[in-house]
DNA sequence: ATAGATGCCGTACCATGGTACGGTGTCAAG
DNA sequence: CTTGACACCGTACCATGGTACGGCATCTAT
């Protein structure tokens, strides 16, 4: 389990990581997967490459944009907890705003779809919400 | 209150929606924003165009795409309530959605800041979690 | 009447996260 | 020995939501 997926082609690392070898490319240019050096033409790549994209996933998962992703990784090589720590906390005080702009906009479009769905006289009360100046979206 | 703020140039509009005139003339290019018959030559605009800027800026506030937008001022132009409500309702199951992966993201980066704050030894927390296959983001 | 502020228009550019294309090279099987 | 499948590389293109620029016209105040 060592040495066995070593050696790898581009291609089926793609396959293995479940991503597309264009994406990789492209994380390559972004600096967030190192381009192995190549010993005649193709390279190869390892357990260890893998490793790294299975960190981008879960780093994505999380909500880092993949520049925060690049100083994850970064801190990772250099043992950065404290960063680490720090981006960790930023993102979630960013989580924790846009849970409540959705918290907002679910409660207006459930009150405005309930409204939509008994009255069935006069203007749609969605299309009127969004016309109203101090609007349901405020609160 | 009707013909006050009528026959304003595009400055004075942007101004009172608070946008930027690039972004107005980027909604006209989108069809968002309807571009007056010119009598002569600089247009002019009127209360309609604010109610319509007031209405794009609590759709987006709800979510909605700059496309969707764009459906939805058809249907409020046709009166078409049951559109409306199907494009709320879509936007609710998609709220709940993106809801569901901030509150996993954020139990696991609570989790692991926790634990990044507490332990002292060893590498970090976050960043190895990221780097497990069978990730904390899964759940 | 001349400068400065706006308006108009087309077009280019920005970030974000990819996706695709075309040319070239290499390698293995038939 | 040729065909097909990949690899490599540079570059272009996509959607999304703007933002900026350059050239020209017009309007207003000094």
């Amino acid at each position: 389990m060592k040495n066995l997926d070593d050696d790898i082609t581009i291609g089926q690392l793609a396959n293995l990581a479940n991503i597309g070898v264009e994406t990789l490319r492209f994380y390559q240019r972004r600096g967030l997967l190192e381009v192995p050096e190549t010993e005649g033409k193709v390279r190869f790549y390892t357990h260890d490459h893998l490793r790294r994209l299975t960190f981008i996933k879960n780093a994505k998962l999380a909500g880092f944009t993949l520049s925060e992703i690049y100083q994850l990784l970064d801190f990772d090589a250099r043992a950065g907890r404290r960063q680490a720590r720090m981006l960790a906390k930023q993102r979630l005080v960013q989580i924790d705003y846009q849970m409540q702009t959705l918290i907002t906009a679910r409660n207006a479009l459930t009150k405005l779809v309930t409204a939509c769905d008994s009255g069935k006289q006069g203007p749609c009360p969605i299309l009127e919400a969004f016309e109203s100046d101090n609007s349901i979206m405020d609160t």
